[in-house]
RNA sequence: GCGGCUAUCGUCCAAUGGUAGGACACGAGUUUGUGGCACUCGGUAUUUGGGUCCGAUUCCCAAUAGUCGCCCCA
């Protein structure tokens, strides 16, 4: 292996430097995920459990069907209904060109997609409100952090068809029952109303005048925010900025009748339901489609460091008629699996437990290994799980594996047993082990792990209720 | 997209301008048909590409990735 060093003159190329002697390691290729994405491994699996079986069970319960749509959608679907000017579209979708030029783009969040598979497949005719639960990748082309990838799983209830705010209060409701069941216990919503297009209109008019009074003691960044979405300049962290916000106009004071109605039922909702709520008049979200109802949904409890949004959601009355389709109130929320996860973990909050094997099978030599595939799919059939590790050969290792599996039986299928048909029970506690007629197994196994009280077989939720 | 910090076995942590060390984990063994404890042995790492240098894992630059702040959000 060589380099060369060249030199362009004219059209020529001429070869300066030729290096031979540098002997190399191989160069191995190492494919790398792609930044802001990663795995789940199986340590983190039970976490994951946990998140898919609670969901699940929520969805059930309170009544939501799931919906599955894909990844790629028309670009132009987010493009439109989230909107051109915010952060997500603007800056953040993944958007290419296929083959046959359509231009697509990955999914920045879910409730476009439903909206959009709500309208195509007709589904106003469903009595509603028609109560949708998903779940799926989507992608955001951001600057990963901890708790911030370009590819991240979001759980999203939507209900379709009712402008009821009990229906606002309820899919708060079961985003709060999520997080409880994780064993998430500390957490704290906040709520606020941005109106409708009527009365945010009047309010934003009446906010930029308000920033154009206080236009010199703002910032750069705000005065450019006072322009674009005027909502932007109460998120501003600088210190004369958030002086300035604190006598600004805000939205809950602005709201017409129907808005201000709206939002004082869903708080006094929301005081009935007993969840850690408090107004944020600055809440705005990044998405252009939500009314009236904006939530979100942080960690921990009083002081806001270290913390990060769990979820977030809203209404979204206007959304489906603008797309095309009938006139649909909606109302929804995401959760994000892997901020989740990441709480979770930090909360110490138990994972999914799933069933450890109490049994495990040792086998010595080519006879014994052949019988003891058909004695493990034997066992299998009769709901005991069992652990083997065939690969070894040796009897001490195989009781090593089953020591550190922490299990009550050993079955020690070696060459003599597999050939007078005899098996040994081993009891890992006391070491007492027996030879039984390997016919008789199942049976004699099931008494034991009766007698013994070992778990065979369970179901459901096993802890976090 | 902008700025700061970081990058060593699978994991956690050392050290060094001249052979990279430990712990945990993993594997093998201490009467090749009997586990836990103990002991012995073993493999595995300086992210990549340039530069300075006799020599770079160490210093410099860049790429990549992670992390933090901004922006924004899940």
């Amino acid at each position: 292996m060589y380099k060369l060093k060249k030199k362009v003159l004219g059209d020529k190329t001429i070869q300066t430097k030729k290096v031979v002697p540098v002997i190399k390691k191989k160069k191995k290729q190492v494919f790398q995920a792609i930044r802001g994405m990663k795995d789940i491994l199986p340590g983190d699996q039970p976490y994951w459990e946990q998140i898919r079986r609670v969901s699940e069970k929520l969805a059930r319960d309170y009544g939501f069907l799931r919906l599955n749509t894909p990844i790629l959608e028309q670009a132009d679907l987010f493009i439109r209904n989230i909107g051109a000017g915010t952060d997500i579209v603007e800056k953040e979708m993944y958007v290419f060109t296929t083959r046959g030029k359509d231009r697509v783009a990955l999914r920045p969040e879910l409730t476009a997609g439903n909206c959009r598979s709500f309208i195509q497949n007709g589904m106003q005719i469903l009595s509603k409100p028609v109560k949708i639960f998903s779940v799926g990748n989507v992608y955001r082309y951001d600057r990963p952090q901890e708790g911030r990838q370009r590819e991240h799983f979001q759980i999203n209830f939507d209900a379709f068809g009712e402008k009821d705010p009990v229906l606002d209060a309820q899919v708060i409701q079961v985003a709060g029952r999520m997080l409880q069941c994780l064993g998430i216990k500390s957490f704290q919503i906040q709520v606020n109303s941005i109106g409708c297009p009527v009365c945010r209109k009047e309010y934003l008019q009446l906010l930029s005048a308000y920033w154009n009074s206080k236009k010199s003691k703002l910032c750069y960044d705000c005065k450019k925010r006072m322009k674009n979405n005027p909502l932007r300049v109460f998120d501003c962290k600088e210190d004369k900025c958030f002086q300035a916000t604190t006598s600004a106009p805000q939205t809950v004071d602005h709201l017409c009748d129907d808005c201000r109605k709206h939002f004082k039922f869903l708080l006094e909702y929301l005081d009935e339901l007993e969840l850690p709520y408090a107004i944020n008049s600055r809440l705005v979200r990044g998405l252009d489609y939500y009314t009236k109802t904006v939530f979100e949904i942080w960690s921990g409890g009083e002081e806001m460091q270290g913390k990060m949004s769990l979820g977030g959601g809203g209404r979204y009355d206007e959304l489906i008629k603008f797309m095309g389709g009938e006139d649909t109130p909606a109302v929804g929320f995401a959760m994000g699996a892997e901020r989740l996860v990441l709480e979770m973990k930090k909360v110490q909050a138990k994972p999914y437990k799933s069933l450890q094997p109490k049994i495990f099978l040792a086998q010595l030599g080519n006879l014994a290994k052949k019988k003891s595939l058909r004695l493990l799919s034997e066992l299998e059939k009769n709901g005991i799980l069992v652990a083997e590790s065939f690969g070894r050969g040796g009897l001490k290792s195989q009781l090593r594996m089953a020591n550190k599996r922490k299990v009550k039986f050993t079955l020690i299928l070696g060459q003599k047993e597999a050939l007078d048909g005899s098996i040994i029970i081993k009891d890992m506690e006391t070491g007492v082990q027996e030879t039984v007629n390997a016919q008789k197994l199942v049976d004699i196994i099931k008494k034991r792990i009766k007698s013994e009280n070992v778990v065979i077989y369970k179901n459901g939720l096993n802890n976090n209720k």
